[in-house]
DNA sequence: CCAGTTTTTGACCAATTGATAAAATATTAG
DNA sequence: CTAATATTTTATCAATTGGTCAAAAACTGG
């Protein structure tokens, strides 16, 4: 038992990474099939076997790596949180207030593009009462965003902003911008088969940027005057 | 056989509503109990063991009434299609344009208050790629959303409305409006708890009210004056 | 090449799933 | 009450599900 650091080393979900390149690489391709299952049935209608078919492994095989569908789908959830709340994060106090929430919308936007499945993901968990992240939604979420919505409601105190309900206005955001990945077959059905995927986003970000801005941004501002003189 | 028409007649789908009172009730109780985890679990994910059990009866018994699990799917959604288009058929081109769109936003939120349960049926059937409804949504929905973006193109020409996409504004209001009650959860999570759903919804009405009439009125009018004087 | 390790496979399992058949019970019409 | 009908229950089924196990195969460092 001279190298017992080495002996019988299973891809148990803690480890970093895992140790070998094939663990690597099976585990991703596992989460990637994983993603697309669960995105599309939630946690309770994917089925090992869909994953496993989609993994191109057999399912003896996928439980080798990840030796229950909780974790699997955990590890998404996981990773997931990692990047989904980064684009809020990045909201600066320091910034100019129209400039980055609109830079906040487009991020949002963005990810809905490039993320549908990471967002269907959520949406799924959310739909179903968010059993797994719960926690996290009344702890990490629930602190971030009053952190923001202060940052915000500084902005209007400083007549930077058009006054309302800070939760809401990102509440709004989220709403809208996901849309576009949750509800991207009825968006499709809706607009029809000839506008492309990248129409579709260019002409929802215009919109979205107009909607919010305009209504966020103090009214009454002349062509040509930056802002205007009224007062209050 | 002088009386065939009275002879066995098991309650099939295909029946109005069902020939006994107890097959009204009890075809109502399933539908009921039905909604709530279809809605929390998706088609997949439900199972008529839940089902029977939210309705109180035994399995046998409920694929009495219902002898396929995806009939009670089609019945709850084909139910649900009948209202959902509702609020967006109302919409007027007779009536002044930032109240009919505003009164839309506010039955949208009613909706989503008063039914969140069928709204989360909807999201979830999307969000799984609408295999049930896909040429609803290609057809009937598609028609009658061209056709109000038609008025509300109209309205931005005589100049009652900002000028914006309508097919993209109708996505903002079904995404902010539906998020209030598919993603309650998070909304929840977010406010705490000591916001009650009453406090809730109406925090909403009042900022999506300003967020969408805010950004669609025509800007620039000064306190006191109906209408700027801007042309072109 | 070889021993040790990691990966893959095929055979299996118990529990759950959607669904059926028939007997037993309740309801209703005459 | 009685007979026909409608409803409920019990027992059961085949398929699917998440998961196990041990053996086989592939890969690794030496």
């Amino acid at each position: 038992m001279t190298r017992s650091e080495k002996k019988a080393q299973l891809p148990s979900g803690d480890s970093p990474k895992g140790r070998t390149r094939i663990q690597r690489e099976k585990r991703e391709l596992i989460l990637q099939a994983a993603l697309e299952v669960f995105a599309a049935s939630g946690f309770r209608g994917a089925t090992l076997d869909q994953i496993a078919e989609a993994a191109k492994m057999s399912k003896p095989n996928l439980l080798y790596y990840y030796s229950r569908k909780e974790d699997i789908h955990r590890t998404l959830i996981a990773r997931l949180m990692e990047t989904w709340l980064d684009p809020l994060k990045s909201l600066k106090a320091s910034g100019e207030p129209v400039e980055e929430i609109c830079a906040y919308i487009n991020r949002k936007l963005e990810m809905a593009r490039d993320f549908p499945r990471e967002s269907r993901l959520f949406a799924n968990e959310i739909l179903q009462g968010a059993p797994h992240i719960i926690d996290m939604l009344e702890g990490e979420l629930k602190e971030l965003v009053d952190e923001k919505a202060l940052v915000i409601k500084g902005w209007m105190r400083d007549g930077k902003l058009n006054e309302c309900d800070p939760h809401h206005l990102l509440f709004a955001i989220w709403a809208t911008t996901q849309h576009y990945a949750d509800f991207d077959v009825q968006v499709r059905a809706v607009l029809g088969p000839e506008k492309s995927g990248e129409e579709r986003f260019e002409a929802a970000a215009k919109f979205l940027e107009n909607l919010f801005c305009k209504g966020l941004k103090p009214k009454a501002q002349a062509p040509g005057s930056q802002l205007s003189g009224q007062s209050g």
